[in-house]
DNA sequence: ATGAAAGCGCTAACAT
DNA sequence: ATGTTAGCGCTTTCAT
């Protein structure tokens, strides 16, 4: 079986309480008591049971991470950037796919409260006043959210549709498209508001599409639709859908950019990938991951200091997808939808 | 503060033993009891703690995962199906990311033991010697990888390779490339042996090149390679190579697949998302993940039952990417290292 | 600086 | 069918 305290105590032989202290309280032990047990401890194999010690100390070590989606590549990366600071900490994660679904995500909060010391909720699918009732148990730290009275991490989409609309308007665009997310999503808000104001002060017309389906899909649907709007350039609510878009726009023979500049948002892996790659606004999901962990962690320290709200910014990445507008004439379709 | 195990039991009028068997051992207690203790819990909000019950049980109620990176697609469908199956049997998973190295999973699989009941290990790095001095402790389960004395699940990829070679054999090609992964990679292997194999039936030639980093830069670096090999087709370790290839190839004016045919393997969303459609062989990450709970769990149940070798079918799937082989000349470069 | 002993919240014998 | 009680492996007063 594996070692237990009694047997390392016992072997270097001492008193548990004295194994206990060299681990959490080390300098409250001799330093070569502490080595003799810290290397009997190493013969034995032994390592202190977290479960046993949460049951005294009231802390876990753990900290859970709930996603609406384990598919989605956006929260990969926030994934893993969580994982990484945690790990850093010498914290374990729990995962949980919340499956779009907000009464799954409760069910979740639910279930990993007792199990945790805090939760990550990263883009939560929660009612605004589900969310606010949150602010005790475990700490809770919101990502892509903001409610009053949690911690949370947002990235800074408003100006990164700002330096996208910026960047069209350069170029000389002044009519675009804005292929939207779900309505009631918050990052929708958030971009749409951010793109509405830049647009306004380029004297640029955007007209919004959709909602869309925040998907690949989304994007192929949409592209009938952006094209009979008579605009030089669309922004997809993210770069799913964006890719969705240049799909659909390849098999149309619409050519990017001469014909029509596109852009996403997020730079998930997949943007760079792409054939034009993609021109998106770059959002720090590994760092936003790693930044919402630290801000959980820092609240387990100090649970009294007041919510946080920590704000990173969004950078625009031009790559092929977006260049002059093309002439003042419409579209023409060269290969109207063939496979 | 949370309710305990002794408010219940004391506002129920009944032992903590009762309430306790309420919930372990339901059909021992009388079920107007049960009713009326479980009520009674829920008014309180009670939940019993997972970290006692198992300090008595023996059990945590808990899986880990351990991936190489967290950051790699492919792994993402092998949680999302691992953490669904772990979820639908009231287990929780705790990830972690092994970092592509041997030592950092080594290090996991240790820090995780106490915690878990058991781990699945996928795509593992570490030697073969190192995996079979894992048969105790927490079970283990191996995705993606195959030694005696562990449960594993793996996905035929040898017949994938086959099928992948008799496609191209059927258009006509003769000689095509692999672009190989990491030597000493079980996957690498397995792909390698069944390509070699369906290539000696169709009386096609098979030149090796590489091995390449197993990401988009692999792919992107070797294209060169590939085009002076004079194939006609290439078959790429995964799709994330493959995608390389094709973002090199457009660069360079060569046309896909009327110049050159392009195979992929894992078929991961990205791989339907470009341009033209990638042609690839599937491999079933989400079931895969969930059978490999499954495997895990079952193990649980039945400690002494012998280890499992569950072997998943891949399935070609038939994009864009591939056509007919060129005729007999060699490749033109027209848009030689173009950006 | 170290040890003895009392629990943390729960389950599992063992009674009744 | 239900209650009593002894721990699970550890941390933490309280002594020494």
């Amino acid at each position: 079986m594996a070692a237990g305290i009694y047997d390392v105590a016992r072997r270097a032989g001492v008193s548990v309480a004295t194994v206990s202290r060299s681990y959490t309280v080390p300098e409250a032990v001799r330093e070569a008591t502490r080595e003799r047990v810290l290397r009997t401890a190493a013969e034995l194999g032994y390592q202190p049971n977290r479960a046993a010690r949460g049951l005294i100390t009231g802390r876990t070590g753990n900290v859970g991470v709930i996603v609406p989606d384990l598919a989605n590549p956006y929260f990969q990366g926030v994934l893993k950037g969580a994982q990484a600071q945690a790990r850093e900490a010498d914290y374990a994660v729990f995962v949980a796919d919340g499956q779009e679904s907000a009464a799954e995500e409760e069910a979740l909060i639910g279930a990993m409260t007792k199990q945790v010391d805090g939760i990550l909720l990263c883009s939560s699918r929660l009612e605004p006043s589900a969310l606010a009732g949150l602010e005790s148990a475990p700490a809770v730290v919101l990502l892509n959210r903001r409610i009053d009275g949690l911690s949370t991490v947002t990235v800074d989409s408003g100006d990164g549709m700002r330096q996208a609309m910026a960047h069209l308007a350069e170029l000389g665009h002044r009519r675009c498209a804005f292929l939207a997310g779900p309505r009631r999503s918050w990052s929708n808000q958030q971009r749409l508001r951010g793109l509405r104001a830049a647009a306004k002060a380029a004297h640029a017309e955007i007209v919004t599409i959709g909602p869309v389906a925040p998907q690949f899909e989304g994007g192929v649907n949409a592209a009938e639709q952006v094209l009979a709007s008579d605009v030089t350039a669309v922004l997809a609510y993210n770069d799913l859908v964006a890719a969705g878009m240049l799909s659909r726009l390849a098999q149309l023979g619409v050519e990017v950019p001469a014909q029509l500049s596109v852009l996403g948002f997020d730079d998930i892996p997949l943007a760079a990938m792409l054939t034009p790659a993609l021109t998106t606004v770059s959002a720090p999901t590994v760092q936003a991951g790693a930044a919402a962990v630290d801000a959980l962690l820092s609240r387990l320290e100090q649970p009294d200091a007041p919510p946080t709200a920590q704000q990173l910014a969004a950078t625009l990445v031009v790559r092929e997808t977006t260049g002059l507008p093309r002439a003042g004439h419409s579209l023409h379709l060269t290969n109207q939808g063939a496979v």
